[in-house]
RNA sequence: GCCGGAAUGGCGAAAUUGGCAGACGCACGGGACUUAAAAUCCCGGGAGCUAACCCUCGUGCCGGUUCAAGUCCGGCUUCCGGCACCA
């Protein structure tokens, strides 16, 4: 009888006695990197989905122990975040308590998948040994200049008084007391990552990421080149707007400037119609940036009466309105309307009847005409005549000369939003001097502590749950030692994950970050899992850090990871996302109370293409046990001495090796089990297996079912461990079989199959076919216009 | 809305990237074993028309390219992920 909580127990416990998956310190081996993103740990405990990723870089880290490889995989918290702090609120619990019972209950649930992971190296983000080192990063990207407040919109709650997360609004309301939410200025700690914006893209070209990957990067950091022009405004104002097309400047008829832009404030003692705007601006402020932007929304907006902007071109005056389909996050907040060729400022103009001005001719007369290709400049001055790209070259020249702009390139890329106003984050390590401004804490003082709070509460006034404690906010000036504030802003859960796979390589350093010969050896990551949804902010975020790092020498690498690869998300039974409100999540450790932690570990990887989602089912479950208990009750009964495949065999294992090593390269799981099973299945009906074909066939499935295989292992007096055996090699040849099926096709349509030997010519098969009755007599009866020979596959005559 | 993906039997899926659609598994049906059931083992299933063969249709929808299309091209539909303070 196949007991497998026996079974397992036994095996997990001798390989964390025996130390087996712990990453050796000899720097001569080979080495290899896998990384899983690491999880947060949250209250819900693990879901099934959790384990898919973890499992399958297992089977690669042990595919690479069995081949050579000095491996290092590695698990921990990326602890600190905002459900943790919103249950500790609730319930009256310090954070670290409901962080430190999550990750108890995480590593439990984790250890009992029998992962090879290197649990030495464990690391917490929410530990002051590790967030000295964020905090230290941050110090480095301040005394570059890179990290800086600035101005950001964030959501308010005109109830509570509190920065709300986006999670936390729900329909324009606070999640909390239903109050409205606005769009409100606030002072905050922002990173430079829009200068890295043009590194991040050009460095994809050398590392190894699907091309799906690259592409939401690419789109993402949004680069698009253009001119920053400035226009005179009536009231001696400069306005500057961003535009990718200068060489229409002859076509803008109005402007249009962003709710939130700074010269509205000033604009409403001039405006006629200052209630009118102001009302706009307020309901603007309502709004989220995706309605705003939504090409299907009625665009709306109001015109700034009593002031005009003049075109520098030719000096027509022309209006300006208030719209939120301008952002203030992206270009200057301000754009020039040229409603002939751009098809938001085409609807607009239609909207407020506005003039619409064509100046690019194409010999069409639809517009709005937006495509820049061939076109011929029209109306347009000293453009006249010019083709686009002619005139875009010509009027930034212009535009330059005369000092009323330059070229620029622009990026949909923003700054990193780096506050928060919340407690479970690491504090800002910068004090405020009224004389000397904002002042980095000495880097010997680090780690910046958070304070204990004896009962965690809400925030005030929009600021930090730290800001209510005086004896740790008030300080004095590392500069001039008077009297001075600390930052009350907290990180983002983003920031320690940013580059904790550095810190796995050498977890225990209280001197610095990693040791730089550690680093040396261990990075690149050389293969990074993680899900799709991380692909835009974590992936592209630490990428960032990670240019940074070696900006100042702290890594040798430009790039953290070689290789990124993604999984699917398991869903539930009913095929959608599982969640806790649906009711539909599985946990894990039912299933391994039923099934055992090999069965589940088959499972998760047989279930489905990897980077698809895939629907739990646990009927589906049972085949997956069914076939182990086939491997143990069948394969340990008929096993004869011999130290060669059977000949009825020979083939098929030759195949399955090739096989299994392939396919898990290439996230293929499921393909590998199938083979594996169809195997066994070939086993069944030779009814024998020698002690080498079951030797082999242990250490393909050991990458699967792990324990299983080193208990059979253990029962069949093999040498060692299974896991630390070396992974079998098969040979080319032996994987052909000496005769293959060849279809016959008429016209595209199978009439006939024959068998022939590997070897057989074209001529020989041709031949063959035609020489076959029923192909014979159709032939007869029609002119054959072409044969086609595919070789190894199949004929088709055309008639 | 914008960006990135996906769609194949009753179900999860496979298909050397243009070459025999449905491997492997679940569920189901039949048989063997059993007093019986469970478990196990063997066999069978894309749909339609058939007594059976033949034949016809079939990879979300419409059209195209090709000797040959799940795979390539053009146009849709539906679903999923992300949209910067969930992680």
């Amino acid at each position: 009888m196949y007991n497998f909580a026996e079974i397992e127990k036994k095996w997990q416990e001798r390989w964390a006695s025996s130390n087996l998956f712990q990453a050796k310190n000899d720097k001569t081996l080979p080495k290899y990197y896998p990384l899983i993103e690491f999880p947060y740990p949250s209250g819900n405990g693990l879901h099934v989905g959790h384990p898919r990723p973890y499992i399958a870089l297992d089977v690669i880290a042990r595919k690479r122990r069995m081949q050579g490889f000095n491996v290092l995989y590695c698990i921990g918290w990326d602890a600190f975040g905002l459900p943790t702090e919103n249950y500790a609120l609730k319930n009256g619990i310090h954070p670290k308590i409901v962080s430190k019972q999550n990750i108890n209950r995480f590593r439990s649930q984790i250890q009992r998948l029998g992962i090879s992971f290197d649990w030495s190296r464990e690391i917490d983000t929410t530990d002051e040994k590790y967030y000295k080192w964020t905090q230290w990063i941050f110090l480095q990207l301040f005394k570059k200049g890179l990290a800086y407040k600035s101005e950001a919109m964030v959501n308010w709650c005109t109830g509570c008084n509190v920065v709300l997360a986006n999670e936390e609004v729900i329909d324009g309301c606070c999640e909390r007391c239903s109050s409205n939410v606005i769009q409100k200025r606030k002072k905050q700690w922002v990173l430079k990552i829009t200068e890295y914006a043009q590194r991040l893209i050009d460095d994809l070209e050398n590392v190894n990421y699907p091309p799906k990957v690259k592409n939401s990067q690419i789109n993402w950091i949004g680069k698009s080149e253009g001119a920053n022009i400035k226009f005179q405004i009536t009231t001696g104002d400069l306005l500057e707007v961003f535009t990718t097309r200068p060489d229409t400047i002859y076509g803008v008829t109005y402007m249009v400037i962003s709710p939130e832009h700074k010269l509205i404030e000033k604009w409403l003692n001039i405006a006629t119609n200052s209630n009118e705007i102001n009302n706009y601006v307020a309901n603007a402020a309502k709004k989220t940036e995706i309605d705003r932007t939504n090409l299907n929304k009625d665009k709306t907006g109001v015109q700034i009466k009593g002031i005009a902007a003049i075109n520098p071109m030719n000096q027509t005056q022309i209006s300006i309105f208030v719209s939120d389909y301008v952002l203030t996050s992206y270009g200057t907040g301000v754009i020039m309307a040229v409603p002939a060729h751009d098809l938001r400022d085409f609807e607009f103009s239609q909207k407020y009847s506005l003039p619409v001005i064509e100046v690019v001719d194409k010999g069409e007369n639809k517009l709005p005409f937006t495509s820049c290709e061939d076109g011929v400049m029209i109306n347009s001055g000293i453009l006249n005549g010019l083709r686009v790209k002619d005139a875009q070259e010509k009027i930034i020249n212009w535009i330059e000369t005369n000092n009323l702009g330059q070229k620029k390139i622009n990026f949909k890329l923003r700054d990193w939003g780096f506050s928060r106003q919340r407690y479970w984050g690491e504090p800002i390590p910068i004090i405020h001097c009224e004389k000397c401004g904002f002042v980095p804490i000495d880097e010997s003082k680090l780690p910046l502590k958070l304070p204990v709070i004896e009962t965690l509460k809400t925030s005030k006034n929009g600021e930090s749950p730290l800001a209510a404690i005086e004896s740790w906010v008030n300080v004095k000036c590392p500069l001039c030692d008077a009297d001075a504030k600390r930052e009350t802003d907290t990180m983002p859960q983003w920031a320690g994950s940013s580059w904790y796979f550095l810190r796995y390589c050498d977890p225990h350093n209280n001197e610095e970050l990693a040791a730089p010969e550690t680093l040396k050896y261990w990075m690149p990551v050389d293969w990074y899992n993680g899900g799709m949804e991380h692909t835009t902010l974590h992936l592209l975020y630490s990428r960032f850090w990670h240019k940074f790092l070696y900006d100042i020498g702290v890594v040798e690498t430009k790039e953290p990871y070689a290789k990124r690869t993604s999984h699917g998300m398991i869903l539930g039974e009913n095929n959608e996302k599982m969640s806790k409100s649906r009711g539909n999540v599985v946990n894990p450790d039912e299933v391994l109370d039923k099934f055992g932690a090999d069965t589940m570990r088959l499972y998760e990887m047989f279930i489905g293409d990897f980077e698809s989602a895939a629907s739990w089912n646990t009927s589906s479950i049972r085949g997956c046990s069914r076939f182990l208990e086939r491997v143990y009750g069948f394969l340990q009964l008929h096993c004869e001495d011999s130290s060669n495949f059977s000949p009825e065999l020979n083939s098929n294992f030759h195949k399955t090796i090739k096989k299994v090593s392939e396919d898990v390269e290439i996230l293929k799981f499921n393909t590998a089990i199938a083979a594996l099973m169809s195997l066994l299945n070939e086993i069944y009906a030779a009814g024998k297996i020698n002690r080498f074909e079951f030797k082999t066939f242990l250490i393909l499935l050991c990458l699967f079912a792990p324990h299983l295989s080193e208990e059979l292992w253990e029962i069949l007096k093999f040498n060692g461990m299974a896991c630390t055996s070396s992974w079998p090699e098969f040979n080319e040849s032996a994987c052909h079989e000496s005769h293959i099926e060849i279809a016959i096709q008429i016209n595209g349509k199978i009439k006939e199959k024959i068998f022939v030997e590997t070897t057989a010519t074209k001529e020989a098969i041709i031949k063959l076919a035609k020489g076959l009755p029923a192909i014979q007599e159709i032939l007869q009866n029609h002119e054959l216009k072409k044969e086609i020979y595919v070789p190894a596959s199949l004929i088709n005559f055309v008639i």
